[in-house]
DNA sequence: AAGTGTCC
DNA sequence: ACAC
């Protein structure tokens, strides 16, 4: 197999059953997308939620689309309505709508239609831990991910969280899609390196397709 | 429990 | 890495 570190723009890598990594899929789409995010912001800007824990997450966090994914004390969930604004999310960007579907069909799962994205902007030392998401109600639709600004390492691991997950480093442009037997593998993203990166700065923006309702 | 603390 |  190819190592993950020297694979070329546009290449298009196996993570493991149902899971593809294409790399660089979203670079010329980037700017636009960075662009459209702006607009998204305006609305409903950046916020750290809570976990059902109390716990304040370091990824700062908003949505697009006709849900938005939250959590607080009362745990996950998808909301059509932004809490801190009290309106509904913004709508999707065509441009986030096309970036989508064409990764999507590109691995493999046709007619994807995602009604929910969730932004998040991984600061200097911001991490996922590893997590399955599952608040969605059709698993057969796929999870599609993309990568913007500073690199980052990213876990896939299995279905089981005791499995060991593989590590992947991710770059600006790349696109991550899973679904079918990979759907519900855990993944997570370790701290985030200080960095710089002409697009975004000292941040990493990652955009997280799914059909949740 | 999408995090934190502790141990190897 | 693992317990909570």
């Amino acid at each position: 197999m190819r190592d993950l570190f020297e694979a070329e723009e546009g290449a298009q890598m196996s993570l493991q059953p149902g899971a593809v990594l294409l790399r660089g899929f979203a670079t010329v789409a980037a700017p636009q997308l960075l662009g459209d995010l702006g607009a998204v912001l305006a609305v409903s800007p950046w916020r750290h939620l809570v976990t059902p824990g109390g716990f304040r997450m370091s990824v700062a966090m908003t949505n697009c689309g006709t849900l938005g994914w939250l959590s607080d004390r009362r745990g996950y969930r998808y909301d059509p309505i932004d809490p801190d604004t009290g309106r509904p999310w913004p709508a999707l960007p065509a441009s986030f709508r096309e970036l989508a579907a064409t990764a999507a069909a590109q691995a493999g799962f046709q007619g994807f239609e995602p009604d929910a994205c969730l932004v998040n902007r991984y600061d200097p030392g911001a991490r996922l831990s590893l997590h399955q998401d599952r608040d969605e109600r059709d698993f057969r639709q796929p999870i599609v991910s993309v990568s913007l600004g500073l690199p980052a390492v990213f876990l896939f691991g299995g279905i089981e969280r005791a499995e060991k997950a593989l590590r992947v480093p991710l770059v600006h442009g790349d696109v991550v899609v899973w679904g079918g037997p990979a759907r519900l593998s855990h993944h997570g993203i370790l701290p985030l390196k200080d960095g710089e990166h002409p697009l975004t700065g000292h941040c990493r923006v990652n955009l997280t397709f799914r059909k949740a309702g």
